[in-house]
RNA sequence: GCGGGGGUCGCCUAGCCUGGUAGGGCGUGGGAUUGCUAAUCCCAUGUCCGUAAGGACCCGUGGGUUCGAAUCCCACUCCCCGCGCCA
């Protein structure tokens, strides 16, 4: 949701948007509505205040046994009045709403203008490419001869895009989410693992509408859907609050399960664990005062690349251009791992800054001292570790000339061993 | 799942029976005063509209009855206690 005063004051900031992200959006009947919305607010606070009057009056003539025949009438007569008003106020409020929720956040200025990803921009490379005197193996052939992963079973008994984990896999895959979480512990990040259920109003809080239709599971008669990532989870943990402003800011190390539908991505990555219904993940979270939150945004990143680096993984950082932006994110850096079996770069991490946009949806507000005015903080969320993905840039990068694995040194001591 | 009790403006609580401007305490912020970090007193402390003056809304949520609902009625929801089931 964006600041309505926007709206009213620069509503061509909004149109720029909208066209930097190559998005439709019926921009003026949202205009419109707003208008018509606190048209409405002022009419009907104008009779509630008669109302109120008249009603007073009659609590006092009723005391002094005096005559309310006439004011009865009156009341009767402004409460009709009110209740057509009313009717027509909440229609009006609902459909300003529903509208206001679609309408995607505002682009941040440092972000490359663009219609697709092929606009993205490199920012920073690091780490050398691994080179191999064998055959090099994808992270499919490598799982099946080491009779780590299970697809068929999986296909069989959950459908495409699910997997068995077997063996030292299952293991690894506890090794990097416990690295991640001692990592964010490290640095004073509090660990919360989420609901990986949440309601409808959560869910419209922390997403857009029509992301529903693309990524998210909803549970069959219940208000209830799998959270794609704990950020959503964790987004709506404070909603309807207000927080002291001392405590900012607020960073979460989320743990969940991930549950993904994938739709559209049908032929992509359509063989091994890449692209997966459902994956463990770590992800940074925070709470940020406004003026801080670019700051937090890159610290999140520096952490990122810290962890990497620390697991020996050849990567680079790209910001997402404008076309290619996630519609609640300002700004977007991704975390592209080096994939040996692939040749070629694949995005592992997300790192978003979506301003005031989830915060105004969520309702999340703070204030330094009592009487202070309220304000919308600013929410961040960035991977840390989605194991899947991570995973197949291991095996495929760690691989050895007799096909196994080899562990980097950081997982080492989670794993109890240094070769799979 | 069944039975019982509950949800009041950050926290605690009054008001509900008997409908008529939601009151108090604590905490917090600001101020006054006192030669101490204490005490006392005053003001403020939910949301929305409005530049403001001001006004409207708010008693778990949504309906209903009524001129008027925190209060009466219905449904839902969450919490607590007991029973049942259960990793």
């Amino acid at each position: 949701m964006l600041d309505p005063k926007i709206l009213r004051e620069n509503p061509d900031k909004i149109r720029k948007m909208l066209n930097d992200r190559n998005v439709d959006f019926p921009l003026d009947e949202l205009i419109k509505l707003d208008k018509s919305r606190r048209d409405l607010i002022i009419k009907t606070d104008e009779l509630r205040k008669k109302r109120n009057e008249i009603s007073i009056e009659i609590a006092k003539r009723k005391k002094a046994n005096q005559d309310t025949t006439s004011l009865i009438e009156q009341m009767q007569e402004t409460s009709q009045i009110l209740t057509d008003l009313e009717i027509e106020q909440t229609q009006t409020e609902s459909n300003y709403t529903k509208l206001a929720l679609t309408i995607p956040n505002l682009v941040d200025e440092s972000v490359p203008i663009g219609k697709d990803d092929t606009v993205n921009r490199e920012i920073k490379k690091w780490g050398k490419i691994p080179q191999f005197d064998f055959k090099v193996k994808d992270h499919i052939n490598i799982s099946q001869s080491l009779d780590l992963v299970d697809l068929e079973r999986a296909a069989k008994v959950s459908g495409a895009r699910f997997y068995y984990l077997k063996n030292d896999l299952v293991k690894l895959n506890q090794a990097l989410i416990q690295y991640a979480l001692d990592f964010l512990s490290d640095k004073n990040y509090t660990p919360v693992q989420t609901p990986y259920l949440i309601n409808h109003s959560s869910m419209e809080g922390a997403i857009i509408a029509q992301d529903f239709e693309d990524v998210i599971y909803k549970i069959e008669g219940d208000d209830l859907y799998l959270i794609g990532t704990s950020e959503h989870a964790v987004a709506s943990m404070h909603s309807d609050e207000i927080l002291e402003g001392k405590i900012l800011p607020l960073r979460y190390a989320g743990l969940s399960s991930c549950f993904r539908k994938e739709a559209g991505a049908h032929g992509r990555d359509q063989k091994g664990i890449f692209r997966v219904h459902q994956f463990e993940k770590v992800e940074q979270f925070i709470f940020s005062r406004p003026e801080e939150s670019r700051k937090e945004h890159e610290q999140m990143l520096s952490n990122v690349e810290e962890f990497y680096q620390k697991l020996e993984m050849p990567y680079r950082i790209m910001i997402l251009s404008s076309g290619d932006l996630g519609k609640i994110s300002a700004k977007t850096y991704d975390l592209e791992a080096w994939m040996a079996g692939q040749n070629s770069y694949r995005e592992i991490v997300s790192c978003s800054n979506c301003l005031d946009f989830q915060a105004r949806r969520l309702k999340i507000r703070f204030r330094d001292r009592t009487n202070d005015q309220p304000q919308y903080l600013h929410t961040l969320n960035s991977t840390l570790v989605a194991t899947t993905r991570t995973i197949v840039a291991l095996m495929e990068n760690f691989q050895t000339k007799d096909g196994h694995i080899s562990i980097p040194k950081v997982l080492q001591k989670y794993l109890n061993k240094t070769i799979i």
